[in-house]
DNA sequence: TCAACCGTTTGACATTAATCAATTGAAGCG
DNA sequence: CGCTTCAATTGATTAATGTCAAACGGTTGA
């Protein structure tokens, strides 16, 4: 690979502690590739053979069951993506596509078990990034099973205030995907924009202004154990 | 801690693999506890001190939200609990409680923790058990979002049988646990019961018995991406 | 510029699931 | 044994969400 993309992967909370030469034992048998929009990275059912990292542009991990999909999860830089499969050396939950012109890093499977045994910080580094991967999950699912519609598209509005600090959110993907994530139809997700109306949210094509966030709280009733992107 | 439990936590792949010593070690600040029926061993929102290993009984996990309960997961012999809390020290995002008399072993955190860093082994079977647990609950999601109330109690019911390998199911807990695990009020379980009757499926009481298990795959479509228990 | 395309929105409607109220049934206890 | 209690069931109703079809609107490319 590369060395001009150490720094990006080295800079991630995964690679950061670790050793240099066992760090340099990983990236010799990796490389880099650059995908266009909407290219299938991987399908759920497949063997997991590369850890996969996100060094620029984005990637949606979805689902298949009986013809329908669903969006689990957005995968932005820079960040790595199926750790669990990679870890276990199982098949993949979830499939993996770009949403736009990408660039991704490939380490191999084995080759990130291997330095797992030979180095402690980078497996302290796992198992961390893991626990965070376990614990989104379980947000999402408290999400799915407490809230209706409506609520969770508040709780996300907030969360996207919260992460970007301004009033005004791009949505920066398309509604329909949006509406997967929050399982929903994008029919019904465009009528609850509209029955947010009441709460101070307007919208207008991919930006959707919190006219008055107390307000929209005051509905939503975020909670730092489903909402904290943090802990 | 009396010796005497020593080997019931020694046996499950999480202290099986390492150092006799080091898992000494963390056996020494530990202690197991008798807990009667439905006593509230961990509360969502607090810090993560112990980490719980069931040794017998069960535990329902379980969250909160706007007055609103939800099952998560039931815990049985032996397992431990809230593993990624303790690795993160951070909050547990679930509560707990003993669903029967139980008896529950308590292991310091931050003993997990320091002998994560000096045990090869040890720190391999957390990132396996992790990545497991991760995995469990991305397939709970994909359940949740892709399949109706009906689909996921078929497919329970075929898990169950999978596992027992007995087309005479115990469902060994309460009906309102397990509508509330599967996301859906008990009433509408009660339903969902009698709509399975067509594919060969009849209750009494807590035994649910498959009258035929082509018969309900064929409505059901399990998915080992989903339903594997395994992997 | 205009036509074609595709995501979004809207309305009407169907389906699914939740709620409320009443009843049944089983377990525990005096 | 009969009373109490609470989970489970049932029926009627309402609410939430999905489906289908049509219209709208922005973008692309000839």
């Amino acid at each position: 690979m590369p060395e001009s993309h150490h720094a990006d992967i080295r800079s991630l909370d995964l690679f950061s502690e670790m050793e240099e030469s066992n760090f340099k034992a990983l990236m010799r048998g990796s490389y880099v590739q650059n995908f266009p929009q909407r290219i299938e990275l991987i399908m759920e059912g497949e063997s997991s053979d590369f850890l996969h990292v996100v060094l620029s542009g984005s990637v949606d991990l979805y689902s298949c069951w009986n013809d329908q999909e669903t969006s689990m999860a957005t995968i932005r830089p820079v960040s790595t993506f199926i750790l669990a499969a990679t870890i276990k050396d199982a098949p993949y939950l979830m499939s993996a596509r770009t949403l736009e012109k990408s660039r991704i890093a490939l380490i191999p499977s084995q080759d990130v078990r291997a330095i797992f045994d030979i180095d402690a910080a980078f497996a302290r580094a796992i198992v961390n990034e893991l626990a965070q991967c376990y614990r989104t999950v379980v947000k999402n699912t408290k999400d799915l099973k407490l809230r209706s519609s409506l609520e969770r598209l508040a709780n996300y509005l907030l969360r996207q205030h919260n992460k970007t600090g301004s009033s005004v959110i791009d949505l920066s993907m398309e509604k329909r995907r949006l509406a997967s994530f929050l399982g929903m139809t994008p029919e019904n997700l465009s009528r609850a924009f509209k029955g947010l109306s009441p709460f101070g949210v307007t919208v207008s094509g991919s930006q959707i202004k919190i006219g008055d966030v107390e307000t929209l709280e005051a509905f939503a009733k975020p909670s730092v154990l489903i909402d904290n992107m943090q802990s």
